[in-house]
DNA sequence: ACTAGCATCAATGTATACATTGATGTATTG
DNA sequence: CAATACATCAATGTATACATTGATGCTAGT
């Protein structure tokens, strides 16, 4: 199992523009701050303007491009203030989705979880920090799904999409990341255990301290947009 | 000061179809689970199908329609659990705001939320329900505003909205909401005092506390869509 | 009479033509 | 020479024409 794949993917040209305009901005293919024309992207994707216009609007509310009233869209960047507020609001979410996930995990929303901290610490074991990054977002979308509470998942993949974006540069800059599959292995050992405030607080920390990592890597190479 | 009107407020005939739709799904013009046709909405809003789509896509987005792919479109309703789960993120993420707030608002902020609870209170004397709706929605905009966290309140205000709604319904079954005016005035003056974590409590339980009278309330009447 | 298959149709999904508008550059005037 | 007003243009915003598709109902055959 490898997740992925929203709602949203039927096969009209709107949906594929949709997810492919995406899976570049994702893969940084389409620059943040990049500004381009409807025609061009509908030459790009071979299709008329407006599959494409519906697919940016989407797009738009996806957070992942803003349309600019009379020239085109621009590809956002992601301030080092938007990680900050994202990682914020990411731990208040989880943390919350940790909680209720004490009460309503089932045993195939455990399952999931421990499948993903296995893949992060495989992943690790043969040094592929691709395949730990998408592991672990596996990890966060579980997550917030074993909460029982839909629109809090929703909102927070959404952000974790974001995150993951900015992630891409990052991931190689820091140190490899063991200590993360552990704190993740022990949250989950914690939601089984039910203790529902437990499990708040212990992945309330461990988002701070990553934010904290995050932020200080961040300024050391002032870079303030991804 | 009113408030409302989102970023999205342009005189394009897609802004204006957005804005007017929006109104009349909040206003319950438009009921839950109603379905439309896009030419129907063309002709009620006097223009062509385009710009319908295209606002209807950002209402989709935005939770309040689904777009049933060749069926035109149809209102969304909220169920209880959807009420539920939107209950329990907002209180998530309004205490959160709250505990920002102690750091975050300056003087603007709070006078902002000092005359919303001022204008709550009035509209309550006049015996005002509709004022004291909007007062009560300004000050949850306000708060989670103040929290300087925009991503957070983007999020929340977006809920907020879908609460509000439903809420049209209920407003007028239960008793008056004397106690909340308290509760609302009491967590500035903790917001103001600085402890945040208090704060955050406080809004929590107010929260909590509000969802379960709804939802008992909801539960009474048998009510399982609004 | 009932079912399977097909023709028809209505509404969406897409493409294209057209209108609108804000920007850019130029010419004219003080 | 500088500044303003205007013409031009390029790209979006909107309307409309066309293609696609899933549903509905009819017909034919058993």
């Amino acid at each position: 199992m490898s997740a992925s794949a929203g709602p949203e993917s039927r096969g009209s040209a709107t949906d594929q523009a949709f997810v492919l305009l995406k899976r570049d901005i994702m893969d940084a293919k389409l620059q943040p701050h990049q500004q381009l024309l409807e025609s061009e992207l509908a030459k790009r994707l071979g299709m008329s303007r407006t599959p494409v216009r519906e697919a940016c609007i989407r797009l738009q509310a996806a957070g992942l491009l803003e349309i600019v009233p009379r020239h085109g869209i621009r590809i956002v960047g992601v301030s080092t203030r938007d990680m900050a507020e994202v990682y914020d609001l990411l731990g208040t979410l989880e943390s919350r989705a940790a909680e209720l996930a004490t009460e309503h995990a089932d045993t195939e929303d455990l399952a999931a979880l421990d499948d993903a901290v296995d893949r992060m610490q495989h992943a690790l074991d043969v040094d592929d920090l691709d395949a730990w990054a998408e592991a672990d977002a596996d990890f966060h979308r579980y997550l917030v799904l074993a909460s029982g509470n839909r629109h809090l998942a929703k909102t927070a993949m959404q952000y974790t999409d974001l995150v993951n974006r900015a992630r891409k540069v990052t991931l190689r800059l820091r140190e490899r990341p063991t200590k993360s599959v552990a704190d993740h292995r022990e949250l989950v050992a914690v939601i089984r255990s039910g203790d529902g405030s437990l499990a708040a607080r212990k992945h309330l920390d461990h988002r701070r301290e990553a934010a904290a990592k995050l932020t200080e890597l961040l300024d050391s190479l002032s870079v303030s947009t991804l």
